[in-house]
Formats: structure tokens, C-alpha cells, sequence
DNA sequence: TCATTAGTGAACGGCGTCGTTCATTATTAT
DNA sequence: ATAATAATGAACGACGCCGTTCACTAATGA
């Protein structure tokens, strides 16, 4: 056993550089031939490092892969992230940024190659998959549900589940573009109406869970 | 060049049989391992043909697999068909019953392996990937939108453009649940939840979409 | 300086797969 | 019966890949 990477310091330092130049090289094979047909050795090849090298940074297939979704779940979060709640801004207007910003994401090229690759094979690494789906389709979710709760307590929305509300308005701004996205159909069209579907999405929400306006208010 | 199916009759005759059962083990496989992950030997051999036989067949890895998504496709079809315009049962009945069979089906372990299975790799079969839309989402798009469009004509429905409806509609049935199938995350709790769900996609669609009830027309 | 660890490049034995060939048997039309 | 095609099973050479070993150079701390 070789793992002299436990004990600290002494002799040369690994080069991160180089982990990293490996995690590229592997995301960016899997992505064009899929993850079950790029071979170590090309991955190393791509890299520029020696297989050796590439085995001491992970001992296997399935750590690299792992290793490499992971980092690029990370990537996902920070470019996903940064919902603050801005007050100032009127309600209906943070609806409309939460959805444009949550579709522009969904059309990014990052995400439908995540989506694309890790689909299909994350059926085989379980924890993996509800990983992926906590931090990505589960945050935003719960983000959104966020958002409509603070709605309700300004009196924006009628009182409602946020849960099943939050489904519903991603739902109405989804569609089917998922299949699209999977399977990269359309999308530079659909991308450019992105506005005016998120648009219809809220003002179909407002109609099923906005608060009557206050000229009508009877009883 | 052995190719002598092309001249007619003489001699034994081929045994579709064995076609058969080559798609059979080749999905079955695809669905186990994953499409790159899986050897013609392993196919012939789950078929219990030989691989002489497998080649005569289909000429190479890629026709195989195009032949096997596309006999899959035509699974899906005939599962997926039969939306009679029933002018008897009420509208809302209709969608109801549309909603609960689309997402029904999208719940079912073939809907879900064979999405979960092509998806990944049809980017790679840019006309695969565009049949397969067209025959699934595609066709329920269209189908769902003819429904909408005989509930304009009568009287059911307000004036819309069917298109963008059906997409909402599906869209508020959808809500995240296309995550979950593609991952394997909760799937039995959603599907447990079907109808419900439906129910509140319809409801919310026809606050929208619903012609006025006939006492309140002003003007 | 020297011990220690990281990284290189080349080569290894072994294995699985590909696509083909061959001799042989099975099944059908004429 | 006979010609023709389908299917089998086994074997083939070639290739790519895996995971490891080896001798070597590179970079760092003590």
C-alpha cells in the first residue's frame, strides 16, 4: 500500500494543478464519448499526465468519476446560487427573476451536459444521485418555496402549500423543455423566449395563488 | 460481401426470431449496464445466438442499438396511443383522464429505462434523438393541444394558443418529477401521488383557461 | 546535503472485445 | 435429391485497455 499522501509534510508536494487538469480532461471526454466509453489512458493522454500519476490522484474508474461529478456539482452551486431576498424589489419581480434565472441556468450549456452525462449513469452510484439531486433540482425547489412562503407573509399570495406551489410554477415555466434539453432539440430557439415563458408562467401562477387586490375586498 | 438477403426466395429462411431476441438481450443489457458498457459477445450470448448470427443481422454495434431504440420506440407508442375524443365523457373529465394516463405512463419502469437509457446517448444520434421526440413528448405535445383545441371550440375553454396550453398544462403536471424519474428519487411516492397532482394541474389550468361559468357574463 | 515524495515514460502480462473465417449442421424452396 | 441460405461453435489475429512495475528525473523539507 502507497498512500504516503496520509503522512504530512516532507518531500514534494502534489500538484493540485494537476488533479485538476485531470478532472478537465475526464469531464471533457465523458461529455464527447460518454462515460463508459473513455478509457483511463485517454483521460491521461488528454491530461497531459502520466497514467501513474492519474492513479495516485484516484485509485479508479469510479473515484474519477465520482470525483469529477462531484466537482462539477460544485460548479452548478455557485452558478445556481445567490437567491438573496431583496425586499425592495416588488414580489412579482423576484418571481420573474428566480424563474428567468433558473431557466437561463436549466439552457446553459454546464448544466444540459451535466444533466445529459450524469443521468444516465448515476442510476449506478445511488448516493450520488440523491447528492445531485439535494443540490440541484431539491435547492431549487426549496429556494423557490422560500421565495412564495415570503410571499404569503407580505400578503402577496394566498395562503398555500409552498412545496406543491414551488412545483407548479417551475412546472408552468418547464414545460417540456426537458426533453428538449435531454435531447438537444430546439433548444437555441426556445432559449430565446425564455422571458416571455417564464412571463406566462408567473402571470398563470398570480392567477391560481395571488392575494385579491384590495379594491375587492369583501367580506 | 455476404449479403444474399437480398435475393428472394431460396433456401432457409431467416429466423425473426433470433432478431428478436437479439433486441430483447441488447435492451435488456442497455438498461443493466449501460449502452457503451455492454459487448456484442455478452448480447449473442444473452440472446443464446451465436455471434455470426448477431452480425448477420445487424452489421455493427451502432445499427443494433438504433434498431433496439427504435423497436422500443414503437413499444412506446402503442402504449402511449389511444387518445379518443371521447365527446360523451365532460371536458375536464378528458383532462383529467389525459393528465393521469401521461403521467402515469412516464411513472412506468419502461418509460423510465428507456428515457434514462437514451437520453445520455442520443446525443449522439441527432436523427434517433429528433424521432424519438417527435414520438414522444412531440406527439403528447400535439395530442394534448388538439384536446385543448376542441375545448375552445366548445365553449369550455377561452380563447388560447394550444401549444403554449398544453405545454403549461404538462408542465403543471410535470413540475420537478422528471428529476426524480431520470435519478430514481422517490419515484413511488410520487407516482402514489398521481392523481392528486393531476387534480391540481387542472384546477389551476382552468382558473386560467376556463370559460367563464354562464351567470357571471358581463359583456 | 540528503531523505522523501511526486511525476515521467516505457514496458509488462493479462484480459476482453472486435470482426472474421472455417467446417459443420439445420432448414427451406425447387 | 439438390442447391441455397441460416445458424452454430470454435478459433483466429489484432487491438485497446487495465493496473502495475521499473528506472529515472523533479521538487520540496529538514
Amino acid at each position: 500500500m502507497r498512500t504516503p499522501s496520509s503522512g504530512r509534510s516532507a518531500g514534494r508536494p502534489r500538484d493540485h494543478e494537476k488533479g485538476r487538469a485531470i478532472l478537465d480532461a475526464a469531464w471533457f471526454l465523458f461529455l464527447e464519448r460518454g462515460v463508459e466509453a473513455t478509457s483511463i489512458e485517454a483521460i491521461a493522454a488528454a491530461a497531459k499526465v502520466s497514467k501513474v500519476t492519474l492513479y495516485s490522484h484516484y485509485p479508479d474508474r469510479t473515484a474519477l468519476f465520482e470525483a469529477s461529478v462531484r466537482r462539477e456539482m460544485e460548479r452548478i452551486e455557485q452558478a445556481q446560487g445567490l437567491h438573496r431576498h431583496d425586499t425592495a424589489t416588488p414580489f412579482i419581480d423576484q418571481l420573474r427573476a428566480f424563474g428567468l434565472g433558473i431557466m437561463f441556468f436549466l439552457t446553459s450549456r454546464p448544466a444540459i451536459d451535466f444533466y445529459n452525462v450524469v443521468a444516465g449513469e448515476l442510476r449506478r452510484h445511488e448516493d450520488l444521485a440523491r447528492a445531485f439531486y439535494d443540490l440541484g433540482p431539491g435547492r431549487t425547489r426549496a429556494n423557490l418555496a422560500a421565495l412564495l412562503n415570503a410571499g404569503v407573509r407580505s400578503k402577496q399570495l394566498k395562503k398555500l402549500d409552498p412545496h406543491i406551489a414551488a412545483e407548479e410554477l417551475f412546472g408552468l415555466w418547464q414545460g417540456f423543455t426537458n426533453f428538449q434539453f435531454s435531447l438537444g432539440i430546439d433548444i437555441d430557439a426556445t432559449r430565446a423566449d425564455l422571458s416571455a415563458r417564464v412571463e406566462r408562467g408567473v402571470r398563470i401562477f398570480m392567477l391560481a395563488y395571488g392575494a385579491k387586490p384590495v379594491h375587492s375586498r369583501l367580506r
